[in-house]
DNA sequence: CGTCTATTTGAATGTACTCAAAAGCGGTGG
DNA sequence: CCACCGCTTTTGAGTACATTCAAATAGACG
């Protein structure tokens, strides 16, 4: 288990001592997800905020037409939960599952005030990761406010180019908001262009 | 001037002493804006957070094509920003002006973290609002994917009861992400079956 | 009252979706 | 190792939702 990568990530942002590492990492459980297994459903509590070690995850809601809707690819050192849910305490519309194994590191909802409170310190390093978090779903919005799709595909492919290759299409689709068909005619056009 | 909008809006998620209220306010500035006058143009930096004692403030983008879209209406009680500009100290790309004679309080970007340093638990009150943010923001997202013009519009409604009334609709029209021309027939569809 | 902006209306167009079916591809078991 | 099954991707035709552009009408404000 490579918890190093939890900590270079918290060190980025606030510096704790030997001490309060130890502490802190005391606050997760690990956790192994197989390849398609799930780590919350929709409709259900989400018990815990997850970060990667190794591995992916998805985050999508299903809508009210069965339709899915991938919120956030979650690679190594990324943070995913459904943090309404999180708050809230309330039943959230998130999804979790794994795109291939994954180890995690779990952080328990009852545990986090608990974790605040023995290191204030990580109330800053939370309150960063929300506003990172918040910056880049608000350049989204607008993204698909003004973006084509052809530009929303393009764009992704720059911001995640290691990943864009490796996830099956209709993911890619269904980030971007269009549907597997559309997708495909949309790539062939693209493709048939370059040359 | 009334800062106890501002205070009881605190109030709500952390508790000071009557001094670190006193100290609190002390960091912020206060400003009148006129009717259609800007607090922050977009490509300068964000030079504070603003949170508005009363009128009724708009944050919103030109995109590349000269579209106008409107990313938040921040009405009495609200905190509205370039969080990317204020964070990161580059240019943002949000503009906000006036819909209506608006009074706020700045809080100054270079000022952001003597306060979290003063008044630790102030860390907290920000961490929460960013969450919320977060939260909401993907649900409208999420809504977007999911939701047909009509629908958005629908639940505009519901959730802006009290502005949705007062706004020009082509506003409304750029929240909800389609053309005033495309907003208006869908307008009048809906008046037609309501009968 | 006149001007400027917001809203409405209409016709033509475009982007993306739906549905159906075929083709491709990867994994699994015999 | 190959054949088969299920899932993903492609293709095509028809359709729907929303945009564009242009022009008319209505409202707001000095």
């Amino acid at each position: 288990m490579e918890t190093t990568v939890l900590l270079d990530n918290v060190r980025r942002y606030i510096q704790l001592t030997p001490a309060e590492e130890k502490t802190f990492l005391s606050f997760f459980e690990f956790k192994k997800i197989k390849k398609k297994q799930f780590l919350l459903h929709q409709r259900s509590i989400c018990p815990a905020t997850a970060f990667v070690l190794n591995g992916c995850l998805r985050g999508y809601t299903i809508d009210d037409n069965g339709f899915e809707h991938i919120l956030q690819f979650a690679p190594q050192d990324w943070w995913i939960a459904d943090m309404y849910s999180v708050l809230s305490g309330n039943p959230g519309n998130l999804n979790i599952d794994a795109i291939e194994d994954t180890e995690v590191l779990l952080l328990p909802r009852d545990v986090r005030e608990k974790l605040f409170e023995q290191i204030p310190k990580t109330e800053r390093y939370f309150r960063i990761l929300m506003e990172k978090s918040l910056i880049s779903i608000r350049q989204r919005l607008m993204d698909n406010f003004s973006l084509s799709a052809v530009e929303r595909y393009k764009l992704f492919s720059k911001t995640y180019p290691t990943i864009v290759h490796t996830l099956p299409q209709k993911y890619i689709a269904s980030y971007i908001g269009v549907t597997p068909e559309f997708f495909s005619k949309m790539k062939k056009e693209l493709l048939a262009k370059r040359r």
